[in-house]
RNA sequence: AGGACCGUAGCUCAGGGGGAGAGCACUUGCUUGACACGCAAGGGGUCAGGAGUUCAAAUCUCCUCGGUCCUACCA
């Protein structure tokens, strides 16, 4: 498989399509519960099976797939869970939509049929998410992948039901509940999106029954006042104090209502009075439940008003209704004004119509118990939420928490299991399907089916196999980490917290590492609707999986949302070409057989410089990982990789390796193999194709798999700070010289030769053990270092460290061009020096900051001091030199 | 109403008590033996504004202004 020639380019199109079917074939996924290594578990946020890929599940993706494939480099024995989820109105919203185009529907078909038909729809497009997680590289272990419908996760869905009933913490009751009249089926709280609309505020006349006064009620749903049951003001009031246990007389419909006293009116509100509709408003529902109202609903489930409505309304819808009890009211003098009014709306969140407060029977979780437990796992740090600030709100919405509507009159999903006798009415919930009643009655099971978030919020435990006691529930569970946006916070982290702990009396995950959502160019978040989705796999075909993961990556730092643009993916596709250009001219440099040659002892500068930053990169790259820091592991690979594995190490190599010391080339060789061989297993859980793609190539490794080779060890003998501080003042003389290369215009074709004055023994050391270096990189003639080198008087100068730089030039010297050269550097130079030097005359700072800081500013400020020195003597040299 | 986050180069954003950084864009010069998806050298900032804590504040605290989002309520 080993190749010494890459092409010119990189082309991710095949090399991924090839590695893709290698890692299917190898079931590099594929996770053994008895191995050996501390389980590490992901369970992957199930996506909607009819959905496609976004750029949020590419993200979700890309931060898991690192964490999974970094901990396997680390030994650990690592499960990750993929799967899809029956996304029960969703999903039937769609079927009901192909339906309605073949003229048919679901009432039509039936039941059965119906649900049949839906799994063939899954059937067709179920795959197509699943393919695109493929694409994405994600490293699934694809034997355990899961889908709530399965038949293991409705046995778990029908356990945690009855169990959840039989503890009493599952009811059925008649409440008030969101209603969709589209989807005629019950929405839970959070499914509900407020959005502000104009709407009106009317004000309408109530008379008492006795004809000794009126009361003006405010309302928004004139229609309502049909269902009203009575009109409720203040105890406080004394607006209202005398009307308080009178009856009114209900405009339009004649009925006397009464007048109650009740503290949860706000007599700042409209007029202080309030009308009641208990079947048609949460907080009239809770009022009259309170003094014992009837409930009298005026409207249906498709939210057209009903028979008790009246005969002059019955069969309108409620807009319709709305006008014409507006009208009605206008016409008998009972309408006291109209005011604009902005409000928030209620809307479904599948379907944006417009939620009708409905009364029917419903199930509930009672969620207060759960919700404590829950709360209590996270503030004793059993599961850590990261970012922290994350917590609060976590807090705050179990604080708050009401009673959760699980039940939805819709067909594609779990069936309650429960039954009514049709004989003598009692109400069985059982594990298995009951055949007959004890009195020996019919049965007939609740029509409705279960909340599809039901099912996902015990995802953790039954994708592992409960209520089965099954090897990957005891080697996997607790999972290590759940990785999600935080908009699914409520809907399904908070109840897995509680469902996880309520079931398995341990928490579903140890960490919750909450990232970012993505955003195109101008923050507004991508939606379908807007037209600004960046579709992943087109970003893909485009520009590579490595280049869209890395670029996730490097924008994904905590609490902050990501703003995605082709230009930024097209960017990071650049760095995936210069890994691949570097791989490239390594592997043109490196023998079939590895030379094999020690690195240890004295190393020149290049080589022990770049060893040690590469211990720097091993380190900070495993920390950044596990500590969730992913955009500063991608960052600091980044410009590893481009601005000191490339920039200089590369650069400075081409000095062995062309060269006729056979010895320094082994050297370097060895070197060069060593540095790009760990720097391709730091980078590939970020960027799993290319960097596979050159391991393949690169001679002297038996183990073929990337994924399958294990994290670098550090190497403490090469951890070598000092040769950094040397490094940077042989980066700075090289640097000088080409700024008076770029500066005075000379031609970088023609070779220079340079003269550095150094007092600093260890200095001239350096210089003149790298000379040959010095003289590739600064593209020089010659060069000479000393301690008593004199000035050419024709030569530009500069300062690296406290060292002269002398570059002779041949022609005339622009005297006035290089004493501004020389003006702006010492400028620079000199405010710096005057920073530290005040700081230093500062006695509270010598006397109180740490010792270290105050050395390292006496060390700053002798360099700048002898900097400061080096460029006024230039200076002074042209000065003379041009008068 | 309550809460969270953000304001740093033209743009997008890192950083988070001790030398203001990156990418893109910009200027200049380059067929330098992997890379023009490139190389080299540059220009560019009152770190939103104000006050405080500190020897030291872009960084911590408070206030003001501007922006984004969440939760709840809205008769």
């Amino acid at each position: 498989m080993s190749d010494t020639t890459l092409a010119k380019g990189y082309e991710p199109v095949d090399v991924e399509a090839r590695w893709l079917s290698f890692w299917a074939e190898s079931g590099a996924g594929t996770a053994d519960p008895d191995a050996d290594g501390d389980p590490f578990s992901i369970v992957i946020p199930p996506p909607n099976v009819t959905g496609t890929l976004h750029m949020g599940h590419a993200l979700n993706l890309t931060v898991q797939d690192i964490l999974c494939r970094h901990m396997r480099q680390l030994g650990r024995k690592v499960l990750w869970v993929p799967g899809t989820d029956h996304a029960g109105i969703a999903t039937q919203n769609v079927v009901e939509r192909a339906l309605a185009k073949e003229g048919s529907s679901r009432h039509e078909l039936g039941r059965e049929a119906f649900i049949e038909r839906v799994w063939e729809w899954r059937k067709e497009y179920g795959g197509k998410i699943l393919n695109q997680i493929r694409r994405m590289g994600a490293s699934v272990d694809w034997t355990r992948e899961r889908f709530t419908m399965d038949e293991g996760l409705s046995k778990a869905v029908r356990e945690v039901f009855v169990r959840l009933y039989e503890e009493g913490l599952i009811y059925k009751g008649d409440y008030i509940i969101n209603w969709c009249p589209r989807c005629q089926t019950a929405l839970a709280d959070l499914e509900v999106e407020h959005s502000p609309k104009k709407g009106a505020l009317y004000q309408l006349r109530y008379v008492l029954a006795d004809g000794s006064g009126e009361l003006i009620v405010a309302t928004t749903r004139p229609e309502t006042l049909l269902g009203d049951t009575a009109v409720a003001v203040h105890p406080e009031d004394e607006r209202y104090a005398a009307f308080v246990g009178k009856m009114v007389k209900l405009p339009l419909v004649g009925r006397e209502i009464p007048v109650i006293a009740d503290a949860y009116v706000d007599r700042e509100f409209g007029t202080g009075a309030l009308k009641v509709t208990p079947a048609h408003d949460m907080n009239d529902f809770d009022l009259g439940r309170r003094h014992n109202l009837e409930i009298l609903q005026v409207m249906d489930g498709e939210g057209n008003m009903n028979a008790a409505a009246g005969a002059a309304y019955q069969g309108l819808s409620r807009e319709a209704c709305r006008k014409k009890v507006v009208e009605d009211l206008k016409e008998q003098g009972l309408l006291v004004s109209v005011e604009e009014h902005d409000h928030s709306v209620g809307e479904c969140y599948r379907c944006k119509t417009v939620v009708e407060p409905h009364v029917s029977p419903q199930w509930f979780v009672k969620a207060g118990p759960l919700a404590e437990v829950a709360r209590a796992a996270v503030e004793t740090g059993r599961t850590q939420i990261y970012p922290e600030q994350w917590t609060t709100t976590y807090y705050h919405w179990l604080d708050n928490i009401r009673d959760w509507c699980i039940s939805r009159q819709i067909w594609w999903g779990h069936r309650i299991p429960a039954w009514t006798c049709q004989a003598c009415g009692k109400l069985i919930v059982a594990r298995q399907d009951p055949a007959a009643c004890d009195c020996g009655g019919a049965l007939q099971q609740d029509p409705d089916v279960l909340d599809t978030w039901f099912s996902s919020a015990l995802w953790p435990f039954s994708t592992l196999g409960w209520p089965d006691k099954t090897p990957e529930l005891k080697a996997f569970y607790p999972t290590s980490v759940l990785v999600t946006a935080f908009d699914i916070l409520f809907f399904w982290v908070a109840r897995m917290m509680m469902m996880g702990l309520h079931f398995m009396d341990e928490v579903p995950f140890r960490h919750v590492y909450i990232h970012a959502l993505v955003r195109d160019a101008e923050g507004k978040k991508m939606s379908k609707s807007t037209g600004n989705v960046i579709d992943p796999l087109i970003m893909i075909d485009k520009f590579g999986t490595d280049a869209l993961r890395f670029t996730l990556t490097a924008f994904a730092a905590m609490g902050r949302d990501i703003k995605l643009s082709e230009e930024r993916i097209e960017g990071y596709r650049h760095f995936v070409n210069k890994l691949w250009n570097a791989a490239r001219f390594s592997l043109m440099n490196l023998p079939q057989e590895l030379p094999g040659v020690p690195l240890d002892g004295e190393l020149p500068l290049h080589h022990a410089w770049i060893l040690h930053r590469l211990e720097e990169m091993k380190q900070a790259t495993s920390a950044a990982i596990q500590d969730y820091r992913f955009n500063e592991a991608a960052q600091g690979l980044y410009s590893f990789l481009w601005l000191e594995f490339c920039d200089w190490y590369l650069e400075a190599a081409k000095s062995d390796l062309s060269g006729e010391d056979e010895a320094a080339k082994a050297q370097a060789q060895q070197c060069l193999w060593t540095v790009l061989s760990e720097l391709l297993v730091l980078l590939h859980p970020i960027m799993p194709f290319v960097t596979q793609e050159i391991w393949s190539h690169l001679p002297g490794h038996a183990q073929k798999d990337i994924s399958k080779v294990p994290y670098p060890a550090a190497r403490p003998q090469h951890v070598k700070p000092q040769a950094v501080a040397m490094m940077s003042l042989l980066q700075e003389v090289v640097v000088s010289v080409r700024n008076i290369r770029s500066e005075l215009s000379i031609s970088p074709a023609l070779k220079l030769d340079c003269l550095v004055r150094t007092a600093d023994p260890a200095d001239l050391a350096m210089l003149r053990d790298n000379e040959r270096l010095i003289t590739l990189l600064a593209r020089l003639g010659s060069f000479t270092a000393g301690p008593d080198v004199t000035a050419p008087k024709a030569s530009a100068s500069a300062a690296a460290g406290g060292n002269a730089v002398f570059v002779p030039l041949a022609g005339a010297v622009d005297f006035d061009a290089e004493l501004a050269r020389l003006n702006k550097e010492l400028a620079k130079t000199a405010k710096e020096a005057e920073i530290v030097a005040r700081k230093l005359a500062n006695e509270d700072f010598t006397a109180k900051a740490p010792a270290e800081v105050v050395a390292k500013e006496r060390e700053k400020d002798e360099m700048l001091r002898g900097k400061v020195a080096k460029l006024e003597e230039l200076k002074g040299r042209i000065e003379t030199l041009k008068s």
